[in-house]
DNA sequence: CGCTTCATTGACGACGTTCAAGACATGTGG
DNA sequence: CCACATGTCTTGAACGTCGTCAATGAAGCG
């Protein structure tokens, strides 16, 4: 399914705050406004393939994506998951050697891949925007190579739930008690922590029948102490919550 | 030991044509000639401590130094590894929460972070040339969470002396076989690659019987043929040696 | 020459994978 | 409304890879 949409309005836009169009002026949002389409996706739709001419770029607005890299004999291996405000792509590419996946259903706003490297060159806002968010990229992949290479099993699924409710509690902040939805499933968590399924589900079974995590649905799950599930994650780091 | 040079010829530099510099005109080169402090470090020496206040951003200009991310309880993962004409640092953040750490004997280009982050937005050249240093380094770090995710020791080993192999091979291209130094010793090969240094070294042993590879002296290797190397690495993508 | 550091190798055990079966939820058609 | 199918999740049992602990050897240095 594809369906396009055009001319929103940048001001209200629900990711501007955060998204490599943050910094730009009125009038260069105006710019963009020309240039912009919006797409959507269903859930399990794959927006990129490997391998593939890249023609567009832009930003994930809504939804979850999951940035995938397959080996020949099909181990996989999720090395990015999207999130609202997140860019999407590779500009001065031609082809990247992953697909990218919609976990659940998205909309993205987008630009031509020529369109949006003119941009890059001639707009700081836009470049130093787009430079702040590839750090920042760059040290969660970082983050997540301390995962893969020295977690337990048990620690790679805390953090990953840990992860989810970080950035739930931004918008309600509060009590010590959150409950979040897990975008994705125990085998796109497998392929996120670099474990199987059925690892995945049973570190998640343990930390239910230990009382750090409660489940209400297989996808719902309840924290009742997040200094508790953060300790479980193992980095010194809560996240700057309980400061 | 500390030892300071300055002026030295940027025309000249060894790391002019792919370093954070590469794209300025001339006029700008004579500015970063009047900003720039060469320092040296010995082997084993820290260059930058988490958690400590960065004063200092540059290039690598000659030697190895390592990105090492610590549990608290000591685990080690390397997050990076830092080659000539690499980009030492942060702009845009006060810390950092990994050392940088000399492998070898290491001498690196710096500039004062305030001046190199005044300059990085007034200068596009240096602007965009920055952007495509930490994609790079993105998709680098994404290379290398396939290999801690899903990769099994014994092409963990290969796919890390393939890489090697390949950056020399850049230099003397030529015949089948190569002849390289390992920058690492085995506990720093099984840190970067998320292994202990005995698996690290019983790996390289298999491959030494196997015929894979040649020990001439623990740290130097002899691959007698690199498409063999590559195979065992496990990634469809030889580098494009054989194309 | 002893000290230190690095590398190799062996024995053993733990953690996570693999293979397999069953539970649970949701949706479809008779 | 129930039978059945599909996909996800859970749990069990056996196996294997890799980590742990330990001993030994090789190389560099005061």
């Amino acid at each position: 399914m594809i369906s396009n949409t055009k001319q929103e309005d940048c001001a209200n836009c629900p990711i501007h705050h955060r998204a490599v169009c943050s910094k730009c002026e009125p009038d260069e949002l105006g710019l963009l406004e020309k240039m912009k389409t919006y797409r959507t996706y269903e859930a399990g739709e794959v927006m990129v393939w490997a391998e593939e001419r890249i023609t567009h770029l832009g930003s994930l607005v809504d939804g979850v994506a999951s940035i995938n890299r397959t080996m020949e004999d099909g181990r996989l291996q999720v090395v990015g998951l999207l999130l609202p405000s997140d860019f999407i792509g590779r500009p001065g590419r031609e082809r990247v050697i992953y697909d990218i996946v919609a976990v659940t259903d998205v909309t993205v706003c987008q630009f031509t891949k020529a369109e949006f490297e003119k941009l890059l060159k001639t707009s700081p806002a836009v470049g130093s925007r787009m430079l702040e968010l590839t750090l920042d990229e760059l040290d969660a992949a970082r983050e997540w190579m301390l995962l893969l290479g020295r977690k337990t099993a048990r620690e790679k699924v805390a953090t990953f739930i840990a992860m989810i409710a970080r950035r739930a509690m931004v918008e309600k902040a509060g009590g010590t008690g959150v409950t979040v939805t897990l975008p994705l499933t125990r085998s796109s968590m497998g392929d996120f922590l670099g474990l199987t399924l059925e690892t995945a589900s049973r570190q998640v079974s343990t930390l239910k029948n230990e009382g750090i995590i409660e489940l209400c649905g297989p996808q719902t799950v309840h924290i009742p102490d997040l200094r508790a599930l953060f300790a479980e994650a193992g980095d010194s780091d809560d996240g700057g919550l309980f400061a």
